[in-house]
RNA sequence: GUGGCCUUAGCUCAACGGCAGAGCAGCGGAUUGUGGAUCCGCAGGUUAUGGGUUCGAAACCCAUAGGCCACCCCA
């Protein structure tokens, strides 16, 4: 075992696997910007306050997956990495006095977010999400339309079979009812309540309806559903939603028990699951309205609507789906020679091709041809360049590695004549 | 945070309580300027770590760490 290791729930992103992600980074920042996003890049830490407010003192994420930073001094205040992107992005809207801005401004951040959980495969303490955020739209038009971004960036991505999950989570005018009615109705029954779920009553009663316990079936499916609670705004809202998710084609699943970790929630709530792999364990994404937040943060009330997606999670399901992972690129030449000992000779070509833009390795091992060649193939490099008594002559022979032929060009020409080969070969 | 399964070379895995090995990957060589095949060789390990039992532990026991699974919760 080696003596140091990256940090549990931590892992390094080795350079096989990460043409994958630059592709799906790539996408995100591009789908975003088609849909009107625009880029914003808020610190990895922040006074632990707006964690705790923002997204609630009691909930898991703030009590027990926060990861605190010491402090160095007295008079050091409190940090802690962020464990999500939209209470940072809400302080930063608030700190810039982006309600001036056109409005609704619609903002994306694709980072690491930090949570001190227990880990397991797709659940890390480090962990990338891609998150957009669209603040100052009550909605609900723009709620469908992010909901079916969301949708889309997974199509695009190469992901099929994901189901959006949807549900209104009511407001404040509403919630109220729905949790003393869930409340009364548990209470009731707290005698047929499995121990761990008694204990939930008091602290998460609204995580009852979506409990995995099988001796809970029965009960929970004659409990009070929010959407018998919900004021005629909510419902309204929620009616405007699936409306527009109609218009535009995107099929969703009313899921009466969908809940939220994070208290700053309002009406709409949505996940993205793989088919087949719901429940409330490995969630692909998810997101919904947050109408509240910003007045909790100190801004004017101002609604708001975003989501977050893992990334780590769909690279995993990716995988999982079978589809080849991403090709590294590959040098399109590599710089040889039939004297190990001319590395001089080979690291100006090699610069020379560099220069004129063209990907290059030189040699620079000590090694004969055979196995210069040999590592110029198993590198996937298109040609080789070798250095030999031709270039008494200014000469160089390049070697087509696919097709097995080669030929005599002057130096002076080599880069154009790479360039020239190669561009026919990918446009060709 | 709770319970369970697992951990031997970079990777995938062998080894009855009795000498730690193979395949792949890496590096070198096979009459001296040409390839992914083949053959030969080299290197790679305090068997995750620390204790214990035993004449003797990779193996049995305990603890710790890490990975995974189910919870909790979330991405």
């Amino acid at each position: 075992m080696p003596t140091y290791r990256a940090p549990r729930g931590t892992r390094d992103l080795l350079p096989a696997e990460r043409p994958t992600w630059a592709r799906l980074e790539a996408l995100a920042r591009d789908l975003a910007a088609r849909y009107g996003y625009r880029e914003i890049t808020t610190p990895l830490f922040e006074l632990a306050d707006v964690f705790e407010r923002g997204i609630g003192e009691v909930t898991d994420v703030v009590q027990k997956e926060l990861f605190r930073l010491a402090p160095r001094t007295e008079e050091s205040e409190r940090w802690a990495l962020r464990p999500e992107p939209t209470a940072g992005i809400m302080r930063a809207y608030v700190q810039h006095g982006m309600q001036t801005w056109p409005q609704p401004v619609k903002l994306t951040q694709t980072g690491p977010m930090f949570r001190y959980d227990r880990p397991q495969a797709g659940r890390y303490r480090q962990f990338v999400q891609f998150d957009v955020e669209a603040i100052g739209d009550p909605g609900p038009a723009i709620d469908a339309e992010i909901i079916e971004l969301g949708f889309r960036f997974y199509r695009e991505a190469g992901l099929d079979g994901v189901e959006v999950l949807l549900n209104s989570i009511g407001d404040g005018a509403c919630r109220p009812s729905f949790i003393a009615a869930l409340t009364d109705y548990y209470r009731g029954h707290v005698d047929a309540l499995p121990p761990l779920e008694r204990e939930r009553l008091d602290r998460n009663v609204l995580r009852l309806p979506d409990s995995k316990d099988p001796a809970m079936t029965a009960l929970n499916a004659a409990a009070p559903r929010i959407t018998e609670f919900l004021c005629d705004a909510c419902a309204a809202h929620l009616a405007g939603v699936r409306a527009h998710l109609d218009a535009l084609g995107v099929a969703y699943r009313l899921e009466p028990s969908l809940v939220r970790g994070l208290d700053y929630y309002t009406r709409t709530a949505f996940e993205f699951y793989k088919t087949g792999r719901e429940g409330q364990q490995q969630a692909l994404g998810g997101g919904g309205r947050y109408d509240g937040l910003i007045e909790l943060l100190g801004g004017r009330p101002t609604p708001g609507i975003g989501f977050g997606i893992g990334l780590d999670r769909l690279v995993l399901a990716l995988a999982e789906t079978g589809g080849a992972s991403d090709a590294e690129p590959a040098p399109v030449a590599v710089v040889v020679g039939a004297d190990p000992d001319d590395t001089v000779g080979r690291l100006r070509v090699a610069t020379d091709l560099r220069g004129a833009g063209i990907a290059a390795r030189a040699e620079l091992g000590r090694r004969k041809l055979g196995k210069q060649l040999e590592a110029a193939v198993r590198d996937g490099a298109h040609f080789a360049v070798i250095l030999g008594d031709e270039l008494a002559d200014g000469n160089v022979t390049l070697r087509d590695l696919r097709a097995a032929t080669q030929t005599l060009v002057p130096v002076g020409e080599l880069a154009d004549t790479i360039a020239r080969a190669e561009a026919s070969h990918t446009h060709g």
